[in-house]
RNA sequence: GGGGCGGUAGUUCAGCGGCCUAGAAUGCCAGACUGUCGAUCUGGAUGUCGCGGGUUCAAAUCCCGUCCGCCCCGCCA
């Protein structure tokens, strides 16, 4: 090693050492005669001081000459700071290095953007010289708390007798999911290879050859577009065991997530965790990934609306749609210009405008006071400070009123943000999905996590009949209202698997050719089995407190999927094409 | 594919009812300074105002197009 100790660890302890340390220049404060400046690495920063009592003068040259950022050696004495000057921000802010030699390992340009805690620089341009900004601590720690997070979680998962095992990144197209990124062989003329959407058939593979106990970190990629929490390759990890019921796995993972997230981030995590059925969650929360940490449950109002005489909602019950609303707490701190927001934006997305009611005292306040009979005011009113609560609801189709919902429930959440319980991690099972779903567009049914999650046991029979009754044996496992991951008992039964393959519109012809190497292993002594995959880059991400996953990404790539550091992706050489046997003609593709 | 916001010194931004010979802060360069640690003080340099076209005597500013970035919807079995 050049250096004989880090930047972060020199103390009091040392006083009169001849030390090394190497890093990057901080910080130089020339005053002429004495001059300071600071060594960082990844573990600190030290100051080095260099007087001209104690100096000669090839020394003192050199040390004038140097700027921020360059690379440096420094020999020197641990000495301790006069009192007075002592730093008691940093850990080494007790000492300083005396100098007494000086190496110039790499000098540096000026940077083409300052380091600091407060850095507002362009993304675009941060990403272009990532390995600048991974210098910033912010990146450092991200980083290194994702390596530790997955050392726990190796070490968690070797305990319980789990094999880490990598499947092919090369492999073949699976469509029917997300777009496939492709790749041309050169050996196999006109053929392309994919790369994995999720190691899933490779897992279920494992399973058959008795491997029992699976994981793999595992890079997964989706050539769909990017959002703050998407990217086209990112990291999940994999896992999937034999002989066992959604209780193993939900436990087994719970457990994992606890020795991992309080052994890295110090943070206690109750278990097990709280579940609630996909039709609660849909009915309750509007989504099938709840926040748990916002106490605001959506109710139907059908009952008081009936009561009274609102023809416009009445009609809309009348049709076959609902009258949903929620309650909050604290609504004088929305005005009435933030409902008449509202209550437009509603009437811009095609509905008849929000109802409301605030709540005052005793009183209420409401457009629609005069039509609301007794009985239906004291039906809605809410249970919890009724004296200064809004009820906001609206009718149409559930979806629909769903939806809008939420966006309303988004807005009342920034005007009062005090709803979202502060500083907790709620992590939350969602479970009884429903197996199918129909897809409009396209006119079918199609599954709703993947095609090889098994039904519940009791809905096989009335497959044919009403699939989209079916629930699967599927689990999703949401933390603060966002999906880290999902998972199922698979199907390992191959005449299941191919009736849930034609119910999905999959001809006969089709499915075999895609999936027949997985319906033949169905017939050789395929365990029950069953799984989950969890998205490190998004846990990552809501345990940092970080906005985007790219925070948690050492490469990460632009919203257009390309990368300003390496300009990924480019063109190739013609010969590589030629070689592979493919023609690129820009124009005719829209 | 759609909606929103943005693009002006190296960086972050102001200027955008046309006169700007384009500013501020910070960074950079030079000088001063013996206890600083966001050092301080003095001075200096730096701009294809994203790109292309149009309107105009005159465009960073108005109009059209386009590219790039971010956020969201669609999409993500």
């Amino acid at each position: 090693m050049l250096r004989s100790h880090t930047c972060g660890i020199l103390n009091k302890n040392n006083l009169g050492e001849k030390v090394v340390l190497c890093g990057w220049v901080n910080s130089i404060r020339d005053h002429g005669g004495l001059t300071f400046f600071d060594i960082r690495d990844r573990y600190g920063i030290t100051q080095v001081v260099s007087s001209p009592e104690e100096t000669d003068n090839i020394l003192y040259e050199k040390v004038k000459a140097l700027r921020n950022e360059w690379v440096v050696m420094i020999e020197g004495e641990v000495a301790a700071r006069p009192e007075e000057t002592v730093n008691l921000k940093i850990p080494t802010g007790e000492i300083e290095i005396k100098i007494i030699n000086l190496s110039v390992l790499n000098k540096s340009n000026a940077l083409p953007f300052e380091l600091s805690e407060s850095d507002k620089t362009g993304e675009n341009l941060k990403l272009k010289y990532r390995y600048i900004d991974i210098r910033n601590a912010r990146l450092q720690n991200n980083l290194r708390s994702r390596a530790l997070f997955c050392h726990k979680m190796r070490e968690f998962l070797l305990s319980e007798n789990f094999i880490e095992t990598e499947t092919p990144v090369l492999t073949k197209s699976t469509p029917e999911g997300a777009r496939d990124f492709i790749v041309p062989s050169r050996l196999n003329p006109g053929k392309f290879y994919a790369l994995p959407q999720s190691p899933q058939l490779f897992k279920q593979l494992l399973m058959v050859g008795g491997l029992d106990r699976y994981f793999q970190i595992a890079k997964c990629f989706r050539d769909e577009d990017l959002r703050a929490d998407r990217q086209p390759e990112f990291t999940q990890l994999d896992v999937e065991m034999s002989f066992v019921e959604e209780e193993d796995i939900i436990g087994i993972t719970e457990r994992l997530l606890k020795h991992a997230v309080e052994g890295i981030f110090g943070r206690e995590v109750n278990i097990p965790f709280p579940r609630m059925a996909y039709s609660d969650a849909m009915s309750k929360y509007g989504s099938d990934k709840p926040d748990t940490r916002v106490d605001i449950i959506y109710k139907d109002l059908s009952d008081a609306i009936r009561l009274t005489d609102i023809k416009v909602l009445n009609n809309i019950l009348d049709r076959g749609g609902v009258i949903k609303g929620f309650t909050f707490p604290m609504g004088d701190k929305l005005s009435l210009k933030d409902i008449e927001n509202l209550d437009r934006y509603i009437k811009e997305e095609g509905g008849g405008g929000l109802g409301w009611i605030r709540y005052k005292g005793d009183d209420i306040q409401s457009p629609l006071k005069k039509f609301l009979a007794k009985e239906a005011v004291e039906m809605l009113k809410p249970e919890k400070e009724p004296g200064n609560s809004i009820l906001f609801f609206l009718g149409g189709k559930e979806k629909w009123v769903n939806e809008k919902l939420n966006r309303i429930k988004e807005v009342v959440l920034e005007k009062i943000p005090q709803l979202v319980k502060p500083g907790v991690f709620n992590f939350l099972w969602v479970t009884d999905f429903p197996l199918f779903e129909f897809n409009e567009e396209e006119n079918r049914i199609q599954a709703v996590h993947h095609p090889f999650t098994s039904p519940a046991a009791s809905d096989i029979p009335n497959l044919q009949k009403a699939p989209l009754a079916a629930r699967s044996r599927a689990y999703d496992i949401v933390l603060n209202g966002n999906e880290i991951g999902g998972g199922s008992i698979r199907i390992h039964n191959r005449s299941l698997q191919e009736e849930i393959f034609s119910l999905i519109g999959l001809k006969e012809e089709v499915y075999r050719e895609r999936f027949g190497f997985l319906l033949d292993a169905l017939e050789f002594g395929a365990p029950p089995h069953g799984g989950i995959a969890l998205g490190l880059d998004r846990l990552m991400m809501l345990m940092l407190g970080e906005n985007s996953i790219r925070e948690t990404i050492a490469f990460p790539k632009t919203q257009k999927g390309t990368c300003p550091l390496t300009l990924a992706p480019g063109e190739v050489e013609k010969r590589l094409l030629k070689e592979n046997r493919i023609q690129v003609d820009i124009p005719q593709i829209e």
